[in-house]
DNA sequence: AAGTTCGAGTCAACCGGTTTCCTCGGACGG
DNA sequence: CCGTCCGAGGAAACCGGTTGACTCGAACTT
């Protein structure tokens, strides 16, 4: 059997290629500031591989190499937005030789003290902090520390780290559409206020209702979650002065989540999903095929987003940082039941 | 400010301390191997303390000791139930002061390698393993070495290393609910065959089914997904010998996405919920509640278990295993709209 | 009073890589 | 023919902890 029965080191391999463990170590990481000849490095190459040869990560980190792992920080797990995030994260750092660690911000003390450790123990090489918020402890930490790191989904104002997607550009896409059915009172459902891509959308909203002239354009704001897009949908949908229909005739929501429960505080309402109101929602995950009815979404590029972010951490660590990265995928327009043409004042063509 | 502008070593504090770096690294491990003055103790503390010391990760694990990192191999990270136990896992880790890894098992192949990767780099203590399957690669490897591994939900048996739930006791609960509404013909959708949740879930529910003698208790198998429950949803309800009535009134499904396909499944077929057919699904997760109808479901002890697995894993690398653990949470019946009595032969009383 | 034990720490060897500075022999230039 | 340069690789220090063996003085025994 090829199986070694114990680990393999940087000596053992030297000792098979009989070279020293410095051209090993030299050959095996492919540094140029050594000519070596081919064939002591054909050796080398064998040797290792002939003895299923892994590095040790700890004593590589403390020779003062990188540590090869990345660590990944996003407010909420439950919300499958970031977990598919994190899944283009994990894959891209996987392909690049880096390993990727997840942390939940729960109450955004955590984050700020379990990176502090990750970074002060010399865990990890850099940090993807997908919880930005102002006035976040860790913002403050990560600004006087050297430590490579990059902000995605949440940007950071002039930091000149972030990885972003066209958010304005998914409310342009939901509002074409909705105004293509001949909508002219929409209604959105945002983020809670201050963090970017929320207030990103919501401006882009308003701008674009303006540009197409939309009679009606109210917006309301409540958090990420179900409940948070159920009581927003209440309250975009409360007839004003006296009058016995709802204002808008249809609802764009910030989340899926959101989208998921302004369709049932809709439903509670006694009003038909897209009879009476059409919802469409951001982000295309699984449950949303499968919804009652199915739900219109606009996908947006959060695998890519994760993919992206790595890109350009592992750029800043190698010493070639990139900039601020919008990722170039445009949001996408997956029609489905949920959205529909408005109910005509008594019209039925 | 109280900053250190770079990180305290360990022969800083012992410097500050008063004493040689062996104390110091003996009385901040707190190893009863050496006596010292509490006094001694009481400064090495102070010195920690007041520089901030952490301990370089890559110099502990080299020198022998344990790396204080935890891996975590789930399946699919798209599924809510896994991030569920990864939320209890990375928790309870942070609690006991290690750090989990997360790693997706897509296709076997990878958990495997990866895994290998892991342990072979010397960068994780034990191994929590969510994803076995029989005949899974990573079995293989694991029962030939030494590290340090539990199983969790998908139990491998005679391993001795098994962390699972009361999982026979849902179907109990969930087909005493279903009995007790007047349900005389219950399907069930399990997951994909040799899983062990989803067979010991089957063969609970067949049993239960006869001890309280149903007329019918047909099983159909479908992945964990939404797709999976919609087939298999079909495939129960459909009408058998030319009779036009569905054979069953209720469904009972293995995972909660399976309840969402099976949902949209049985509103294709032109049958409302619950009036004609009640769905109960397993896992309660917040997207349940908000659905429609809101779906009844039988809650699992997701978090505890992810919990209980890594008390049973940091047990089993402190050397005192505990054996196989069963979470002592029971599965506890949520009640919502999706189910109700079924629909009597013309009987409205 | 001398030997022994015990408490309280210290010493120094490791762990497995990385990196800087050398060495060594042959080719080449003058 | 001798000095120099260059290609190819080696020696050893170092990264920051951990650990078992060892020391040293005081107390305890007999």
């Amino acid at each position: 059997m090829p199986e070694q029965p114990v680990r393999a080191r940087l000596v053992d391999v030297a000792e098979r290629a009989g070279v020293s463990k410095a051209t090993v170590s030299k050959v095996l990481n492919g540094r140029q500031d050594l000519s070596v000849r081919p064939e002591t490095r054909r050796r080398v190459h064998e040797a290792a591989e002939a003895l299923g040869y892994r590095p040790h990560s700890g004593a590589r980190a403390l020779a003062g190499a990188s540590t090869h792992v990345l660590a990944l920080l996003v407010p909420a797990l439950g919300n499958p937005t970031y977990v598919t995030i994190a899944r283009g994260v994990y894959q891209r750092a996987r392909q690049l030789g880096y390993l990727s660690l997840l942390a939940e911000d729960f109450d955004g003390q955590e984050a700020d003290e379990s990176f502090n450790d990750l970074v002060q123990e010399g865990r990890v090489d850099g940090l993807l902090v997908a919880s930005a918020r102002p006035g976040h402890p860790l913002l403050d930490t990560l600004s006087r520390s050297p430590v490579p790191h990059v902000f995605l989904n949440r940007a950071v104002a002039g930091s000149g780290r972030n990885v972003t997607m066209d958010v304005a550009r998914s409310s342009v896409t939901a509002l074409d559409h909705l105004h293509g059915l001949g909508h002219r009172a929409v209604g959105h459902i945002a983020g809670p206020p201050g963090i970017t891509p929320s207030e990103v959308r919501k401006e882009a909203f308003l701008r674009h209702a303006d540009a197409l002239g939309l009679d009606a354009a109210p917006v309301a704001s409540g958090d990420f979650t179900e409940d948070g897009g159920g009581f927003a949908a209440r309250e975009l949908l409360r007839p004003t002065d006296g009058g016995e229909r709802p204002p808008v005739t249809a609802v764009y929501t910030s989340s899926l989540a959101q989208a998921i429960g302004a369709m049932a505080a809709i439903r509670e309402l006694g009003l038909r999903i897209p009879e009476d109101v059409s919802v469409i929602g951001n982000d295309d995950l699984p449950v949303a095929a499968h919804l009652h009815p199915p739900l219109t979404t606009v996908a947006m590029p959060l695998y890519e987003l994760g993919t992206a972010a790595v890109d350009a951490l592992v750029a800043t660590i190698e010493s070639a940082p990139v900039g601020d990265v919008v990722v170039p995928t445009e949001p996408r327009l997956v029609l489905r039941g949920s959205t529909a043409r408005p109910p005509g004042p008594g019209v039925t063509p």
